[in-house]
DNA sequence: GAGAGCGTACTCGGATAGGACTTGTCCGAGTGGGTAAGG
DNA sequence: CCTTACCCACTCGGACAAGTCCTATCCGAGTACGCTCTC
């Protein structure tokens, strides 16, 4: 149980169009070479983000991805949920009306959720809130605080400047 | 990304060994009818869990798996490390070190550990502590808080009494 | 010289294989109890 | 009747497949630019 690759990409790419700045579009082939990813692959969460309204996608020539809003209204939970869909981490498979031990419980007992659920859900509460606290200016102002360099070095790498 | 089912089993598993009580061992087809569970999977969760140290396996003819320690004594964590591991749910792979983006920065850059893997690590504990702040017991008292005859009725489905 | 039309190169988007992990199953090693023979 | 040795049924433990999801790749639809031809 882990999170896939997916998510790191996804992260740094948009940390990356974030350090660009500008409205123009930058083509998957650009940002995948700035961290040595597959361009493939990429796209295929690039595209995920779309849909989940973080990126905004230009076809054609000249084409690319560009942010659809600033990134201080970005949490790091969108984006896991953009990449990883927002199903729960923990499933309740209600084996708890199964076997022999639910035949023997009146219906009443079933009334209230699952307990072990319920447990389970809290703890992935905190786990989202967690991530719906930190935005990804946050996480760039981060970055940045020792390295005051960074924005400029990734415009360079990226071939701006 | 979620939770394997074995997390689950072993969690409803281990309340039925406390709501038995006493010491002596429970057979794995035992257990597995009482949630109607592959005999077998159960089985192999099992033997993560004697593995952890919340059970302790008995060999042989009238043999079983009984508790290792009072369930108060044992987290929601405890269970979830045990079947799922104690890898984190965000593995960093560090692609900010590569790429052309990596070639423009000094090695100054990289002293401090990855901004992103930090802001992850931080909803990944939020979410553990969460589950170590729960016990089985805790578990156990919640679901009895509306069926206080549930002891019993598990006792007398796993065949006790 | 200016403008329109066309061809080309480039990009996103979705459909298509490969690999890793979870899920599920099976059989062998080891143990305790029951049985029957012997004292 | 009591003791003892043997046999058998039962259980854990790990080795062995099937299914599902993540990972990776490729090709087609659509667009903007640049060139060429015409006026």
């Amino acid at each position: 149980m882990r999170t896939g690759k997916g998510v790191e990409w996804a992260v740094h790419t948009l940390l990356n169009l974030g350090w660009l700045g500008g409205g123009e579009p930058v083509a998957t082939a650009e940002l995948a070479a700035g961290h040595d990813l597959s361009p493939s692959y990429l796209n295929k969460q690039l595209q995920q983000l779309v849909k989940a309204g973080l990126l905004e996608s230009v076809p054609g020539a000249r084409g690319g991805f560009r942010l659809a809003r600033p990134l201080e209204a970005v949490s790091m939970l969108d984006v896991v949920l953009a990449i990883e869909g927002d199903e729960p981490l923990f499933r309740c498979a209600e084996i708890r009306r199964c076997g022999t031990i639910a035949e023997r419980l009146p219906d009443s007992s079933f009334a209230r959720p699952c307990t072990v659920n319920s447990a389970m859900h809290r703890a992935e509460a905190a786990w989202r809130k967690a991530l719906a606290e930190q935005s990804l200016a946050d996480v760039q102002a981060e970055a940045e605080a020792h390295a005051p360099t960074l924005a400029s070095h990734v415009r360079r790498g990226l071939g701006r400047d």
